[in-house]
DNA sequence: CATGAATGAGAGTTCATTCAT
DNA sequence: CATGAATGAACTCTCATTCAT
């Protein structure tokens, strides 16, 4: 069979993955209430019934989309962390370059976005985030820092709380940007954020009386 | 006026308070496209018409409640912070606390929970919020920070970066707590966090080599 | 307040009958699967949305619909009959002629039409009629004829078989009338119809050697 | 032919009855209008197109069901009734007994009760028996009983109206039965309603000054 | 002959909004 | 001021039917 063929050929296989990429596109331009099934039917080339075809309601849509991107990252990027000795400053310095390498990626974000928006009005959404990404990355990371504080490297903090001062300032980074459009100036500026934070959750703010840190 | 007035009169300006009472706990409970306008009229004690007397839609009940609850913040909280001069870590500890306190009663929670979840379906209310809350907010941080790099009480940070260090953690916190319902065992521990928290904007989680800080 | 006032007011408490009627009517002329709801609100006078304002379902239209006939039977008709002495032939002639009497008023065989035609597709309806009509009547007949075997008033038949015999004529009568068009030539002809049967109910179809009967 | 061609012919003519009793079986369990095509594909061992090859539409297949019973009827059964002389007493009690004995066995009831179920919805069908078996059997019943009047078998009824007599205790045993589920405790008991409706038709429920019958 | 992916018209149901009383 | 009956646009989901392979 020639590859001509293909075009004759139900792209059976591929149909469930582009009807998810075409809900993403119109959930994240309209909001998923405002967005009706017929309008992710034509953004993916198909009609409305071939959606129920493959996804039993416009939720599962959601879910699909969700549990798409959620499963990667569940398998490979957080079992690694979990390993690491030594400095726990080098894998949190990683996570927070992989973490903006993916958010500036606009496509990366639109999944993010989305759940970020429509998460309340999806308990099984949230759910499912919990039990994929939470429940894994959250204390992967207190057990980072809680070995970094036994092991001398880290001063005695609370590894649970100081996981919040990890993630939290990139959460706000990206709420702002996203949520009310507030950038500083030069687009989303990602780099120097992560800069800065990492400077500062090592440092601190204050200034040292005589020495140097770095 | 007597007695059979008041029969009649029922402080009739005090009726449009009452339906954004009952919208926030409705709302707040099953989403605000889950609830119904009759809903609302029910708890609020009125009748469906009613709510229309008062606010020209649904949308509009959402927008009384937050622009009820952003006034008092952009006229009093935050105007004060402008004035400040000598260490910036002083208002930046009363920020947190101030923060911390009132999110810990949960009816101060309703509004910013309410707002969080439902801001993406509401141009308006993210409008809102930016305008009053965070256009002032935000560079009213930025110049303290700023201030203090200048004064040298703090180091050459960023300072618009750094407001995301500032609010970050506690952001991520509520947000662990009430959309993941991820809690550190011990209820909200608001007190544990904010300490965490400024221990490391402060000063770093990085050990020093000889010396000790705070 | 005036009787033309009357044409002012929304006639509530009347509409749900009305409403009753109109589906009643659609469903006996297109099916009840072939009716839309719509079509029962443009004959009712009224919008879609209203006929939901009362019943909460397509289902509880055809159920209210029998509710509403099934009622006054199972309280008038039937209790009636328990209490006869003598000869039960007296009753029996009564209950044919009464339901004769029903059937001929097309208005009163719309109702058994429509169950007849529907009822298998409603386990409901099939209940609610086994649980007020038959439940009651059957065993009210059937102690009838009890009565009249042991007070010698009728042959030693079997008494709950003998109300399929009493019944069934009547039923075959009405079937071949209304589902298959099959009548007598000179319309619905009840009375010639119970005429026969009860002769033939009473005397049975075999010539005597010489005597007469009746 | 070799068995690989069998593999391949898989009895071909017979495909179009192995989709009836297929479409038979799943209409009885759950009602025409419930049953999907795809369902009756699924229970025949093919796939739904295949049903479309045999049959233009859904309707098609209840047709087909009831045709393919309806023809034996109409060309055996009946014509024998016409020819018959003498007391017509022997062949009704034949057809009495004919009937409940079709009816005891489950398979000949699922047609009928099918029929039953829903002929108000098929127009074609109600007409289909009403040519192929009614108009055949009613009129050469009701001949029989006006020979048997005539030849003073028969006490002087009335020919068309006693057909209803005749068939009407049946159809409501059945009816009974099969939509309501009320049976006489012990199973169908054909056997016992038919001897009680023979005798009843016969002669009657009225007990005799002092002769006896049968 | 057989398949099953694709279609799309159509129906039931909801609910924000209106307005006569 | 207050009511609540009435409206009807809009949406999700179903499934008989078609047709390219």
């Amino acid at each position: 069979m020639s590859v001509a063929d293909k075009k004759f050929r139900r792209r059976a296989e591929a149909r469930p993955d582009e009807m998810l990429d075409a809900a993403l596109a119109v959930f994240s331009e309209k909001g998923f209430a405002a967005t009706k099934v017929e309008e992710v039917a034509q953004r993916a080339g198909v009609s409305k019934g071939t959606i129920y075809l493959y996804f039993p309601s416009k939720d599962a849509l959601m879910e699909g989309i969700v549990r798409r991107t959620v499963a990667p990252i569940a398998e490979h990027a957080l079992p690694d962390m979990n390993k690491f000795e030594g400095d726990p400053r080098v894998p949190i310095v990683m996570l927070v370059g992989t973490l903006c390498t993916l958010l500036s990626d606009p496509n990366s974000m639109a999944v993010p976005r989305l759940v970020l928006r429509e998460i309340m009005n999806f308990p099984a959404i949230a759910e499912l985030y919990r039990r994929e990404v939470l429940a894994k990355a959250i204390p992967a990371l207190t057990a980072l820092v809680a070995r970094g504080v036994a092991s001398g490297h880290l001063r005695p903090v609370d590894p649970e709380m100081t996981v919040r001062s990890i993630i939290g300032p990139i959460v706000a980074h990206i709420a702002l940007s996203e949520v009310f459009e507030i950038r500083p100036g030069e687009g989303l500026a990602l780099d120097k954020m992560a800069e800065n934070h990492l400077d500062i959750l090592f440092y601190g703010i204050s200034a040292r009386r005589k020495e140097e840190q770095s």
